[in-house]
DNA sequence: CCAATAGTGTCTGTGAGACAGTATAAG
DNA sequence: CTTATACTGTCTCACAGACACTATTGG
């Protein structure tokens, strides 16, 4: 089945009806936060949110980068028990913050057949990440920058290789603050992948506010400023200093730890404190 | 298929194999406002939220009361299109509020086979509703009383007959802000519809703040009083009047028109005003 | 000393909460 | 005149935004 020359000639061999005619996947979104050491010693490292991605070596999108996921085993398990399945398989990790996102279905979302995808959102601190996961899998750091007209630009490293895509959010007719998202520019993403990223980041950035969420990326022990520049990284803008601190007062506490050997003033570290 | 004398023997002469393995449906909620008229000829009609729910007279459920929804044309339609087509068959309503909700996946939700159900919340202005719908369908009110120990009472009405389930909220797993829902009394719902419900509701109450979605359930001119107590039947709070208006002042614009012959101070009739 | 971040004190303006007061229709 | 709602004025308190200042390390 992996034998074909080119994604028409797979297409044109492949028999839905050998399948049930209607399938469910799903899509994970693994987010978590990465360090980028800086050349001058006396800076911090900077923070980036960063997303695991995988190579497919399967048609169809061979070669594209997608986000894990998979089938559904219908008999067996619940869409969130298969994405637990898929990351434990990917990452190694179990005990994470998962999150159903939505629930995708364009009716020639996949080539294939008619799949319908309910993805969701897992968030993970990197440094539990004991064993690397699948050869085929890589974390790539996240810039986004939304322009005028309602274009988000957003860029994927990896260290390799770059993926760049564009999507437009267009105002839902009849609506003031409801939009719908279609890809304006993609080349290295598989599927409707671009959407499910952007819905999912947008989801991230809405919830930071309003939940404890962010500590499902942070390690145990973090100083302020690393917590902060998270958040700045979520947000896509500056915060001030005394106005983040009075903010996430009552969800964290100092420990007598401190972060030193940074070429400046040492930072006590606090730990996430539940309510 | 349909003379079958008890649910048992309806599941016990049910052949799965008959459609595919896996099927897809949308349940969607229909909630809409009514007025409850005072006996008080000077009390202004009280505001309720309602829901539109529809007999079943299929097994499985039959005779139960449930979500209006149906199984997924895999070929021809999208899962809003799809909602959007039940809703036109209910209601005979189109260019309506529609959000997908979540999508609800247990095992065993359906006792047929696996289906797996996305919901749909849409909010309409039932004045608009011209021809009546569907026989077996019927405006139900909605009192929702949250009790301590995280259970939610929900009853509804729809004058002749009352629906009551209880619903409880369970803290997920090592987070402070997240919740699942479990059934803890139902008698008259079917499926997991009571948790569909729920969601819906605390889904709208979420968005009421920060979205201009109210507007989508009142009628082109309407009272800020009005306007006022669908903020607190959707909230379940009284709110103040000056910091109301001044909450709203910027999505509303004063008309020439006044509402009066309520037995006290005729009021200005105001309309929702686009950004 | 310098560069860079850590951490705090405090002013100011905005805006929600609260309450009280005035306005005006039907009966 | 009464009752019930419509609508407004204003005080207060909490808190986010803003800025300035002090503290402390490695080199």
């Amino acid at each position: 089945m992996e034998e074909y020359k080119s994604e028409e000639e797979f297409l044109k061999n492949y028999d839905p009806k050998q399948y049930e005619q209607l399938s469910m996947t799903t899509d994970i979104l693994v987010l978590s936060v990465s360090d980028q050491t800086q050349e001058n010693y006396r800076k911090t490292s900077k923070k980036m949110m960063s997303i695991l991605l995988v190579k497919r070596n399967n048609y169809p999108f061979k070669g594209k980068w997608c986000l894990p996921g998979g089938f559904l085993d219908v008999k067996k398990e619940t869409l969130e028990q298969c994405a637990m399945r898929i990351l434990k398989k990917e990452t190694n990790l179990s005990h994470i913050y998962l999150e159903q996102l939505y629930t995708f279905d364009e009716i020639k979302r996949d080539p294939r057949m008619r799949v319908v995808s309910t993805s969701y959102v897992a968030l993970v601190d990197k440094n539990k990440l004991t064993e690397m996961i699948n050869q085929d899998a890589s974390w790539f750091d996240i810039t986004l920058i939304e322009e005028k007209d309602n274009l988000v630009d957003i860029t994927l490293d990896n260290g390799e290789e770059l993926i760049t895509f564009q999507i437009k959010k267009t105002l839902k007719e009849s609506t003031t603050d409801r939009y719908y998202f279609s890809i304006s520019k993609n080349k290295s993403l598989a599927f409707d992948h671009p959407i499910v990223i952007l819905s999912g980041l947008e989801r991230i950035r809405n919830k930071i506010n309003y939940t404890d969420i962010v500590f499902n990326m942070m390690p145990e022990y973090f100083t302020l400023g690393e917590l902060q520049q998270v958040y700045e990284v979520i947000l896509g803008k500056k915060l001030l200093d005394p106005a983040f601190r009075r903010i996430i007062a009552d969800k964290v506490e100092k420990t007598n730890k401190m972060k030193t050997g940074e070429g400046h003033r040492p930072s006590v570290l606090f730990r996430y404190k539940r309510k």
